[in-house]
DNA sequence: CGCCAGGCCGTGT
DNA sequence: ACACGGCATGGC
């Protein structure tokens, strides 16, 4: 019993963390200027490369539609048009002007008040507007609400795996994941302040390394 | 040229 | 509950 019983070894997941962190550095996500333009940039992510989602959300700033107004007023084919570029833009046109008519039937169009409810009232109500599945609402509640809330996306689940930390993680199911992880780092990061923040690092850790990979293995 | 990107949803078993 | 196909553009 003479070693290492006060201090305990890092866990996979925190040293996983603070290795991503040694080597890229912190991230400051979400890139976007206000918690509606990061919503919006949620939206159009799905599935979709940020280059892409970016010439988008450059279309959207030029005809001055990267607002509440500025979605629910446009014409839904011109809204289209604007959002091609990111792809699935139908779908992304519809589901941007049903979240908005969403806050303006339940919260007159205050996006603040709407990202002030309780946790889990917020997680339901987004999770019920059209076009927002579970990594979506969980990336809002994070990235605009600043909720303690891990999201989960395909490079966490490859990431995971291939560190062997979860070698379950490509195929169990989104939530049982996202609560193995919060819990786990919830033991070494008891403040909620704190862990927010350790998860906004951490998604964003592990996008840049996903990417990172992805491009090195094309090189390769 | 083919593959895939910070998913979501409707449908069929 | 889970598997599968469709949705769409742009870069490498």
């Amino acid at each position: 019993m003479n070693r290492k019983t006060a201090e305990p070894e890092a866990p996979p997941l925190q040293a996983l963390y603070q290795r991503l962190l040694a080597e890229h550095g912190p991230q400051h996500w979400w890139p976007a200027e206000s918690p509606f333009e990061m919503i919006v940039g949620a939206y159009l992510t799905q599935n979709t490369s940020w280059r892409n989602v970016e010439l988008a959300l450059i279309n959207l700033r030029a005809s001055n539609k990267l607002s509440i107004a500025g979605i629910r007023d446009t014409p839904l084919s011109e809204l289209e048009q604007l959002l091609r570029p990111s792809g699935f833009f139908r779908q992304k046109a519809s589901g941007l002007k049903a979240f908005v008519s969403m806050l303006e039937a339940e919260h007159a169009t205050d996006l603040a008040m709407f990202l002030a409810l309780p946790t889990d009232a917020l997680r339901n109500r987004l999770l019920a507007v059209p076009g927002v599945g579970l990594e979506t609402a969980d990336s809002i509640l994070l990235y605009a609400a600043r909720r303690p809330i891990f999201v989960v996306d395909l490079y966490t689940r490859r990431l995971l795996q291939a560190e062997s930390i979860y070698p379950d993680a490509l195929t169990v199911d989104y939530e049982t994941l996202r609560l193995r992880i919060e819990s786990a780092l919830s033991l070494f990061y008891p403040d909620p302040a704190v862990r927010t923040y350790v998860f906004n690092e951490f998604h964003a850790l592990i996008v840049a390394e996903g990417k990172q990979f992805r491009s090195s293995r094309i090189r390769a």
